[in-house]
DNA sequence: TCCACATTTCGATGATAATGGAAACGTCCA
DNA sequence: TGGACGTTTCCATTATCATCGAAATGTGGA
């Protein structure tokens, strides 16, 4: 049986832990530079470039070239979904030091799951939003209910145009800190660029932590009647 | 068994071809003695020994000794399908002997996927269920709707039993030769164990290949309205 | 008790691949 | 135009690990 070609290839590549720490930190959805993933990854520039060459030929990451800096990102989100998935998959990683530990802390909190929120926070309103009665859970699907119709409506998303996108629409993501389900798909993408647009959520620079603001804290409280801090 | 699975020890698994081999053989969910998994995976006893020994470490497979033997198995099923997911995401591979391309077409057309039907039989029954009215596709849920309840039950399945198992109960798993899906979780493994006591499909022995018989052929032609062959 | 067989452990080997130093390339800026 | 910087390419080193021969362990059968 040699199907394992394929499969071989794509799991080599997330085997190397100088890679993985890499997609762990294109998990965020944004552009990075290569000089900051080689940081990340704590290992040299030269290292670091060899390691994205390899997953840019295999199609995992694409580059854009801006000035003398070259930013790569996850080519898809299937792709992040299958790193999510692999990353819940193995559970939670041991923690080392106390910085690490901290980081852990506020990645636990609220982080972006390649293009939506995850961590305690998304866990949280996924769940209100389900007692609520606006979503219903249904397996790995997300059901809108048509109070949720309302709901999302009147929080000024667009959902005839968030089902169009060529993506799923509404469904779980299994969040591998919490180990429960948070809205993803496009909904998911839609809530949170609208929550961020309306600054109840900060992403901070160069991770994939998010910080709650104070209107965010008040906001949240009033529509989905949960306290975070 | 500590379970210190991070991301890349489980990568690292299925990156080696030959333990990628060993795992798609356990694919079919039963037991295989060491020795049958070094011949399937095309290396000698002692490797396959050691490759043994470090994915039992991970909890990924368990060891059960009976006699001489020792008998491995995947751990979990979600363990499986979590190796399902990442074939379907690699793709088909490419055919190298004529050999492997007859072995290929009736995983093609009928295997097991750890405790369920997948292949083309299964994805063409998924199908019928769902024009039928019986199950009702809902992202990656399937949804018995009233008049499956009836038909599932009138074909000798105990649902509310099935709903009382600790796993998923009807759920879509993506099929990697079809690339459609089929039906999964405790349904699907219900009605694959259905269809096989009732003779209408026999495992090949040391093969996740399923042939269909004649009663199977008939029965099926009758209760889903396909013809299969 | 002895042999056959399945499997594992040990040890050595060889191939692969991650790594970082040196240097080149291109871009930005002064 | 020259220098700083981000990035890549080239190259040599090193570590890791899959592999298999040899031998050990353990079980079943005669």
């Amino acid at each position: 049986m040699s199907l394992n070609r394929n499969v071989s290839s794509i799991a080599s590549l997330i085997s190397d832990p100088s890679r993985a720490a890499i997609l762990l930190h294109l998990l965020d959805g944004r552009c990075h530079p290569a000089g900051d993933l080689a940081a990340a990854a704590g290992i040299t520039p030269q290292t670091a470039s060899f390691h994205l060459a390899k997953m840019a030929e295999l199609g995992i990451v694409t580059v854009e070239k801006h000035g003398r800096h070259r930013y790569y990102r996850i080519a898809q989100a299937s792709d992040a979904e299958m790193i999510e998935q692999l990353l819940s998959f193995a559970g939670p990683a041991p923690v080392v030091s106390l910085r690490q530990s901290d980081q852990m802390k506020k990645l636990r909190h609220a982080r972006m799951c390649y293009d939506h929120l995850a961590g305690e926070a998304a866990v949280r309103i996924t769940e209100s939003l389900q007692s609520a009665g606006h979503l219903q859970k249904d397996g790995l699907q997300l059901h809108v209910t048509a109070s949720g119709e309302r709901f999302f409506a009147d929080f000024g998303l667009d959902l005839p145009q968030l089902r169009k996108k060529r993506r799923a629409f509404s469904r779980c993501c299994l969040d591998w800190t919490e180990r429960e389900h948070h809205l993803a798909g496009a909904l998911g993408q839609g809530l949170t660029e609208r929550m961020i647009a309306m600054d109840w959520f900060r992403r901070e620079e160069k991770s994939r932590a998010v910080r709650i603001t104070q209107e965010g804290k008040q906001g949240i409280a009033e529509r989905f009647g949960i306290r975070l801090d």
